[in-house]
RNA sequence: GCCGGCGUAGCUCAAUGGUAGAGCACCUGUUUUGUAAACAGGCGGUUGCGGGUUCGAAUCCCAUCGCCGGCUCCA
């Protein structure tokens, strides 16, 4: 354990000593410490409250001023269950001292009154504990598992010195700054409705401008690599989902299916009334419950969520990934093996159903548009392709600046049941892709269980302003898939072959990608993705008429540009600008009417001073087409934006 | 889905049982401005939605929708 470990491990006992001096009812479950802090998670009829949280953090300084000495305790399995019922805290403990492996040594850490079963370590007086906090209350299930109780986790921070917490706090209150939630509000990006619905988002022109930079950007790409583009429907029949094995795999997680008018009539015209077709419904679906939940293994699949089922009506789905449309067109005609790999990319849109508290702004939806592409190629041409797909990968991150992303290798859970196909051929493509990753030279990590139910895969996760970790870009290796669709080539034997499917989305969806992208950048983006990359702002109305001239060259050279034509002073223009994160103010005067000329403030270096205005059009042409990167930005006071803007 | 917190004007927030307010944004007028906020006036809310308690509800209670933080989940 690391010193800093030591320290919030032992807050979290100091929480604990904390909350039974003013709940003495409470039953202990464990508290760890975290990367950014601790947390006990803590069984009582109480719900805490904000206020509570305060006393309890009191109370905490209390026992950390009274130097309380932490104290080792070793003792046979037999002693430790009496200590546990001596204290009353049976119902978790004696299950977690039943964790402990017979060969391990059992031990207590005791500081003051408060006693706790613990392996450790710990620091050896509570008065080290000089800088921590309490930060929140949340629901967190026994041992992580649903089918337990919910108990109330108490989460909190603390640090070696007061300085640190408070460098802490002030980090997280300025990483909420760069919020995707709060500056898409305030750069009017997207919004989303709840007349539309949860998780689903509107792109407003701002952030449309952004989608289709980016859209462009990764088509240009493809053309070069390959690829032809195609485009599918958002729907498709149950059928076609049974068929890939999505439905009923994942049938909790996706829409219910759309019943077709002509089977909806059918049910009407035997003059079942509603609630007979409902608990037809309802029985079938309960069937189907049944059957997946057997095959999983898991309670998960519930009845109100598996509607509809074949045998009474026919149904199309909202797809829920793009492949079996692909996978159509692949079957579409025959191919030889000359014409592989054969590769089809569409920004295609997808839906599925999140769980509601699962949402989060873009990075969590219900409906997002995959920068998807299928391969279609024979074994050999795998690992190359592979690698095609991460250097890709590899392109887009780089030139968008992501350096800050850790990949991870998805491997079959080897005692889980959700995987489909010959573990022979996951043997190969699992290990198609440790190779392929061990090629990124970036450090990468092997999870078993994290795979696709068709394949492994690589994927590339990155992390949020307030540390969540999201999948982004992903490459997965299929062997299922082609099984299943009985997809074929003609090979130099005139044999018929199996073709190897690739699945890869080098962004993962737009949503979540512009959602990490405005993070990211903390919404000052490159010239070439920003909504507005020109400012033109007259000093006063005389130049206005300059000013149109200049508006319609920058409009003619493609260059996004608008004009500030208020009557207000040049520094009101300037600020607004700013606020608006425009990469480039252009400020015009007399003197620079005059001269057809420009005063530039860039956003990275504030005032430039004046150039020609043809002399600048190239250099914002050539930064745009070179999708260059914003430069550092000069440090300077940047006024927080104020309230009302 | 579960636990907890929160929903007041476009935005950020006041008003703790007694006439819903401020700043910014927006509109109008004055101002014609040299690198992050000119001045004045005006517009704007059935306090998320629906019930209830009360002489009286933004405020208290119930229900519901949504948002936030976690947990679970994430093809």
């Amino acid at each position: 354990m690391t010193p800093l470990e030591e320290l919030r491990h032992s807050a979290s006992h100091i929480l604990a000593t904390a909350v039974l001096r003013v709940f003495p009812d409470a039953k202990l479950d464990i508290g760890p410490p975290t990367d950014t802090g601790f947390y006990y998670d803590f069984d009582l009829d109480h719900k805490f409250t904000p206020d509570d949280l305060v006393r309890i953090e009191a109370e905490m300084k209390k026992v950390a001023d009274e130097n309380q000495a932490f104290f080792r305790k070793e003792v046979s399995r037999e002693e430790a269950v009496e200590i546990i019922k001596s204290r009353g805290q049976e119902r978790y403990k004696l299950g977690r001292l039943a964790d402990i492996p017979a060969d391990e040594k059992i031990s207590f850490y005791q500081n003051g009154e408060f006693i706790d079963l613990c392996a450790g370590t710990h620091v050896r007086y509570s008065s080290k504990l000089k800088a921590f906090k309490l930060l929140s209350i949340a629901g967190a299930y026994h041992r992580g598992d649903e089918k337990n109780k919910q108990l109330q986790r108490i989460y909190g921070t603390a640090f070696p010195t007061k300085d640190e917490l408070a460098a802490y706090l002030t980090q997280l209150d300025q990483a909420k700054l760069r919020d995707h939630r709060k500056l898409g509000k305030d750069l009017k990006l997207f919004v989303i409705d709840e007349d539309v619905g949860q998780g689903l988002i509107l792109w407003t022109p701002n952030g449309a401008i952004i989608r289709q930079e980016l859209q462009n950007f990764i088509s240009a790409e493809l053309r070069k690599q390959g690829y032809s583009q195609v485009f599918t429907p958002h729907i498709g029949k149950l059928e076609l989902y049974k068929t890939s094995g999505h439905f009923p795999y994942y049938k909790e997680s996706q829409f219910s299916p759309v019943i077709e008018n002509e089977s909806l009539a059918k049910i009407l015209a035997e003059g079942c009334s509603c609630t007979e077709v409902y608990a037809r419904l309802d029985a079938v679906s309960a069937q189907l419950a049944a059957q997946v939940n057997a095959r999983t293994g898991k309670e998960t699949i519930t009845v109100d969520r598996v509607r509809p089922d074949d045998q009474l009506l026919d149904g199309f789905m909202l797809k829920p990934m793009n492949c079996p449309h692909h996978i159509k067109i692949f079957a579409s005609q025959p191919h030889s093996y000359r014409d592989l790999p054969v590769r089809l990319a569409e920004f295609g849109t997808v839906y599925r159903w999140e769980q509601s508290g699962e949402l989060n702004g873009m990075t969590r939806v219900r409906g997002f548009t995959q920068d998807d592409a299928h391969l279609f190629c024979t074994e050999e041409q795998v690992a190359a392709e592979v690698l095609g797909c991460l250097s890709l990968v590899k392109i887009v991150l780089s030139t968008l600046g992501m350096s800050d992303y850790r990949v991870r290798v998805g491997l079959r859970d080897p005692d889980g049941k959700k995987f489909a196909g010959d573990p022979a051929k996951w043997d190969v493509a699992e290990a198609a892709c440790r190779t392929a990753a061990a090629t990124l030279g970036v450090p990468f990590t092997e999870e078993p269980g994290e795979a696709a139910f068709y394949g492994p895969k690589i994927d590339f996760v990155i992390k949020d302003m307030i540390g969540r970790e999201w999948q982004l870009g992903t490459v997965q290796v299929d062997y299922v898939l082609p099984v299943r669709f009985d997809l074929t080539y003609i090979g130099a034997d005139n044999q018929s072959h199996r073709p190897v499917m690739i699945h890869r989305a080098p962004f993962g969806s737009m949503e979540r990608f512009c959602g990490v992208l405005i993070e990211h950048f903390g919404g000052d983006f490159p010239v070439w993705l920003a909504p507005e990359q020109v400012r033109l702002v007259p000093i006063s109305d005389k130049v206005n008429e300059y000013g149109t001239t200049l508006l319609a060259q920058l409009k003619a050279a493609g260059v996004r540009a608008s004009l500030d034509g208020h009557s207000d002073k040049l520094g009101a223009k300037i600020r607004r600008a700013e606020l608006d994160k425009v990469p480039y103010i252009l400020v015009l005067g007399a003197k620079e009417a005059e001269t057809q000329s420009v005063s530039v403030r860039s956003r990275a270096k504030g005032d430039e001073g004046v150039q020609p205005f043809a002399a600048y059009l190239e250099r914002v042409k050539s930064e745009i087409a070179t999708r260059a990167l914003p430069e550092k930005k000069v440090t300077t006071t940047v006024p927080s934006r104020p309230q009302g803007t």
